[in-house]
DNA sequence: ACTTACGGTAAGTCATGACTTACGTAAATG
DNA sequence: CATTTACGTAAGTCATGACTTACCGTAAGT
């Protein structure tokens, strides 16, 4: 169920804007932080979260960490959505048939 | 910014189960208010959300609404998807290229 | 018309979780 | 080896939002 995690994690407006952040290439939790309204340990929490859902990475650079995007996180509730519209799709073909033999 | 609605709409539990029920056909209030551990005007709710964040819609039938799903949502959700995968893509390519460069 | 079934809305309660400050740790720099 | 820089974690505060009960409107059945 990692595509839950990525839901709930990506709910919370600063945390995606952390995510967002990192869409245009990597970044340090310093460079983060100082594009956006809070604190740098609020950073360094959103961070934590994403790291658990899949969506971000990180790699070690001196005593900083550059973050960076990572694709299983997204990938997972892509697939999600995909598997829940072909259900949705052929549920509603039945549904629609069946209105129509009832008129 | 409408995929903004639709997670946060989809990050509670109890919401998705709402959401999850539909995705086997139609139902009215009563119906998936039974199948879960929750009042029904909290079902009530619950389904105004998704309604504003067009992941469902409902039609009347006697006294009853029947809803069922409807695509905007997940589609808008989706399209984001698709969106920031390419972004990340290209700029990590960029990225990859950068760091060849600096051995 | 009266009653019953089905839903939406209001108001109030309570828990979750997002933020802050304070503290501890590890690597570079002098 | 002391200092600085960059992070992570702990503890405590506060607001958001998910739930409940109570109430009101509306359409069908008798």
């Amino acid at each position: 169920m990692t595509y839950v995690n990525v839901l709930t994690v990506l709910a919370d407006p600063t945390r995606r804007a952390v995510f967002e952040r990192l869409r245009s290439g990597p970044a340090t939790v310093q460079q983060i932080a100082d594009g956006l309204p809070v604190s740098r340990p609020a950073v360094s929490q959103h961070l934590k979260a994403l790291r658990d859902a899949d969506l971000v990475r990180h790699e070690p650079q001196g005593t900083a960490r550059l973050y960076s995007i990572h694709t299983p996180g997204l990938r997972a509730l892509r697939d999600w959505i995909e598997g829940f519209w072909d259900d949705a799709l052929d549920n509603f073909k039945v549904y629609a048939e069946e209105k129509n033999e009832h008129r």
